[in-house]
RNA sequence: CGGGGCGUGGCUCAGUCCGGCUAGAGCACUCGGUUCGGGUCCGAGAGGUCGGCGGUUCAAAUCCGCCCGCCCCGACCA
């Protein structure tokens, strides 16, 4: 590709409402331009790359047994209802009516889909088991696209979706997914770590996330450096040390005046914070068939902990979770500030499950100004749900090996579900057994967004000067440069033959033949970030020679005009090899 | 959805507080010359409904109201 024909510009400087060092370089570089908030184009330089992510990702998946097909982008509505998600999901979902007013969805995903044709196509054990796959256009529209390609409402994943006749066999293709998404992202020189998650709007048994570890990443990961234990915050378990066994006290009610926090009550009392209850008001939407209903939730946890509203969420099967307002909470009978589960109306109480081992526990009297002392779970209230409901943090036990959890951020860049039956058995995915018994087709799920990922490879490889692609991502291979030098064609002639040369070898070149100063030239090849850079200069040629350089490296090589393409191709070759280099054998942590 | 910020030519920004002549600068773009190994230099040009609508005023980029868009923090999120 010649530079003077290239369908992008690099910027000078990046447009002031990118902020994190991806967004920016991928603007500069003319790689990516905004249409609106979260919806982005594709400039030749990104879809260059992005075919290659998106080669990668076909690679291993036809590697495990997957058979590549399209699925469309707009479905009814009706298929979606039958799973329920219409009504579950909310206004991340895009409901349009077609001219004949029906109700139409923009795709979020691809499982209600798949389902249909199961149950259209799969009859007999014998159509199983099977594995498919797309890379199609996503729309959710998320309340916060933020960080550039990061976290957008328009996108692109590649969904694959797993059929088998029974649990075994889903077992067998989530593994060979666990190890084929380590061998994308280490193809793609990304690194990432695996860790447990929740199956949230999925639904489903068994969920693992591919998570590259940056601070500029929205997921807070806890991290076992003894066992290796790791999941997100959403879902992680802790070791929770039940306090020493105490007699149990009279209740007894003290006036606590201004003392709305646990920190202001524990220094008033003169006792830790972990004797202290806190209580959190939630009001949750909760699923009831086609309906919904609003419940007020009352969750408590020691006063030392923190509500994890997605475990809370879980417990109480909730669709949505929001805090409850004043006068909500002041309805049941609580007293905000001073909220205590002892004598609540009507709300739904949930507990963490340490709070039973917790005796003699400061908590609300439910009275503006007083606190109890030794309120006892058990004697003095009761719940509807015991649990496990708070946030695990840094420093926590670790609930496998007692070590100590580590907290740190990343992006989610793959995920890997099993959903068992969910959908087949709200869609009638069923088929005939060996011994003609109708059984629910087992389905698993997994996603990797290519436009992240690209972003997320951006992210991790650039240095002042700009991007620094590893080769198997890189638009191009090669940026040849020419520098024509004043009243002389000789290095253009030279460069322009070897534009031709590289190509023909089949090298992917990106020939800078503008008419810029030097410093232009070296300064958008750093920006893009070619692996290989070959100058073609009047002052060198005279010498019949040209110079090579990687960008990885400072350091500038003379080599002989001949010699330019062997060159190119054997460092190619290393640079691919090392990559090779880095796919290995992941072992299978659930 | 809550809090904050921003919106002036393709990009970065000044001007807005305190209303007043043809609305500015740098970069990018076009033309001419110059330079030629790290964002050359000189000259000439093209390009703007000052986010939109309404109001106040002799006069609005500037003041007031409503709306829209974008960014950041939070809530949310396969």
């Amino acid at each position: 590709m010649r530079m003077s024909q290239l369908f992008s510009q690099t910027l000078r400087e990046a447009p002031a409402e990118a902020e994190v060092i991806s967004h920016r370089l991928l603007l500069r570089a003319g790689f990516i331009r905004q249409l609106a908030a979260g919806i982005f184009t594709s400039m030749p330089l990104a879809r260059r790359s992005l075919n290659k992510i998106e080669n990668i990702i076909r690679d291993e998946m036809n590697a495990i047994g997957g058979q590549e097909m399209t699925m469309p982008v707009v479905h009814p509505a009706d298929i979606w209802k039958e799973t329920q998600r219409w009504y579950q999901i909310g206004s991340e979902m895009g409901r349009f009516k077609d001219k004949n007013n029906r109700d139409m969805v923009l795709a979020m995903t691809h499982e209600e889909v798949v389902a249909d044709l199961v149950r259209k196509e799969v009859r007999s054990y014998r159509h199983l088991p099977r594995l498919i796959y797309h890379i199609q256009t996503k729309w959710r529209d998320d309340p916060r696209p933020r960080a550039g390609l990061i976290r957008v409402r328009e996108f692109t994943m590649k969904d694959s979706y797993t059929l088998d006749a029974d649990w075994e066999g889903l077992d067998f293709q989530y593994r060979n997914h666990y190890q084929a998404y380590f061998n994308i992202f280490n193809r793609c020189n990304l690194p990432v770590i695996a860790v447990k998650s929740d199956v949230g709007m999925m639904g489903g048994k068994m969920a693992h996330e591919y998570m590259y570890l940056t601070p500029i990443g929205e997921d807070t990961l806890l991290l076992c450096d003894k066992c290796g234990y790791s999941a997100n915050r959403q879902i992680a378990l802790l070791k929770k040390e039940a306090p020493p066994e105490e007699k149990m006290l009279p209740v007894e009610k003290i006036a606590t005046p201004d003392c709305k926090t646990i920190i202001d009550l524990a220094n008033l009392l003169d006792v830790p914070e972990s004797k202290t209850a806190k209580a959190v008001f939630m009001m949750a939407t909760i699923p009831e068939g086609m309906e919904t209903v609003e419940k007020f939730v009352f969750a408590v946890v020691r006063g030392d902990m923190e509500v994890n509203e997605t475990k809370l969420a879980n417990a109480v099967k909730a669709k949505e979770l929001r805090p409850a307002t004043e006068e909500e909470i002041l309805a049941v009978g609580a007293e905000p500030g001073y909220a205590s589960p002892v004598g609540l109306k009507g709300a739904l109480v949930v507990v963490d499950d340490l709070i039973p081992q917790s005796p003699n526990l400061v908590a609300g009297a439910n009275e503006e100004g007083y606190h109890l002392r030794n309120v006892n779970y058990g004697r003095d209230y009761t719940a509807d749900i015991v649990t496990d409901l708070v946030s695990a943090q840094e420093g926590n036990i670790c609930v496998r090996c007692g070590g100590k959890y580590r907290e740190v951020r990343g992006v989610e860049v793959g995920n890997i579900f099993k959903l068992g039956t969910r959908y087949s058995d709200s869609m009638g995915c069923t088929y005939l057994d060996k011994d003609g018994q109708e059984k629910p087709v087992i389905m698993g799920s997994y996603g990797i967004g290519s436009g992240r990922c690209l972003a997320c490879v951006a992210e991790e490889h650039n240095d002042e000067l700009g991007l620094k692609w590893p080769i198997s991502v890189a638009p191009f291979q090669v940026h040849l440069v020419v520098l024509p030098g004043k009243n002389d064609q000789k290095a253009v002639q030279t460069a322009d033959q070897m534009f031709v040369n590289l190509s023909q070898a089949g090298i992917e070149v990106l020939y800078d033949d503008r008419e810029e100063s030097p410093g232009v030239k070296f300064n958008d090849a750093d920006l893009i970030g070619l692996p290989l850079r070959i100058t073609v200069s009047d002052r060198m040629v005279k010498q019949k020679s040209v110079e090579f350089k990687l960008r990885n490296s400072d350091e500038k090589e003379t080599i002989a005009e001949g010699d330019a393409i062997t060159k190119v191709k054997s460092e190619i070759t290393r640079l691919e090899a090392e990559i090779k280099n880095k796919v290995v054998e992941v072992p299978f942590k659930d």
